[in-house]
DNA sequence: TTGCGTGCAAAGGTTTTGCATGGCA
DNA sequence: TGCCATGCAAAACCTTTGCACGCAA
């Protein structure tokens, strides 16, 4: 894998600067499209698919799903690989909200995971779904 | 939501034949229309489809995602709402083997993201992504 | 000049929708 | 008989692939 770019290209570039505009949120490709419709930026989408691809190669970028049919959804890493700084991935189900939560179970999981299953969680990708606060009061 | 179906056809008769002989794995559209097609029942996807989301809406079947582009997977979860029996879902994403792991661990969670959260956790749908054991021993 | 990068169009795959027909109650 | 269920075909959707041209080094 961890096919890098060669070419320092002004798509590239483009495209970078779009998620640092971005740097504390989430996107999409088609907000990247958007985004270059909005300025008069002609990028087809094809490469925006590939530059996207070969960030989460190179650890730029973070790739998650939170649905089927739903497009994918990026996230922006700092360029760092670290594991701190991990956040659950919160979707609600009632209103399709995606909430972000820092905190230390996450590490909890991990670790129990590891020991007790062998299993070493990427908790970048792994999105969790129920039901946000919100919600279940509205729904009382 | 909850559409319930109101008439008992011969082909929701047919699914449902289906689905009890999985009752442990999982399964997902393009099972039901492969075992269809080997026991010579004829049956139009989009009434498989159909079907399946209704048997959701019902509660007898439990509906998730593992990657975008993936079908998706049902599983049969014995007719009972109850939160007993949790099982995680964990995915290797280097085999792409599905992983059920039954374990406490998973209540922990669900408490704690209530409590701290105010976030119901709806474990069937959510799909822990990482790296199984066995691909770690062989990667080492 | 070399070979990666780009972009259009088309393909690929799953799921949904439209609509006329069939079948349960 | 009334209304839901069925199934074919087509549409919708995101993503990937093929291929010729462009451009960075």
């Amino acid at each position: 894998m961890a096919t890098r770019s060669q070419y320092n290209t002004k798509q590239r570039e483009q495209i970078m600067d779009f998620i640092l505009t971005k740097k504390d949120g989430h996107f999409s490709v088609s907000d990247v499209m958007d985004y270059c419709a909005e300025n008069d930026i002609h990028i087809g989408q094809t490469t925006v698919y590939r530059h996207l691809e070969k960030m989460v190669d190179e650890g730029i970028l973070n790739k998650y799903f939170v649905d089927l049919l739903t497009p994918a959804c990026f996230e922006y890493t700092g360029g760092k690989h670290t594991h701190s700084g991990q956040c659950f991935h919160l979707k609600c189900e009632k209103c399709g909200k995606l909430f972000h939560v820092h905190c230390d179970m996450l590490e909890h999981i991990d670790a129990h995971l590891e020991e007790d299953h062998g299993f070493v969680l990427d908790t970048r990708r792994t999105v969790f779904y129920g039901t946000c606060e919100e919600c279940r009061r509205n729904a009382r």
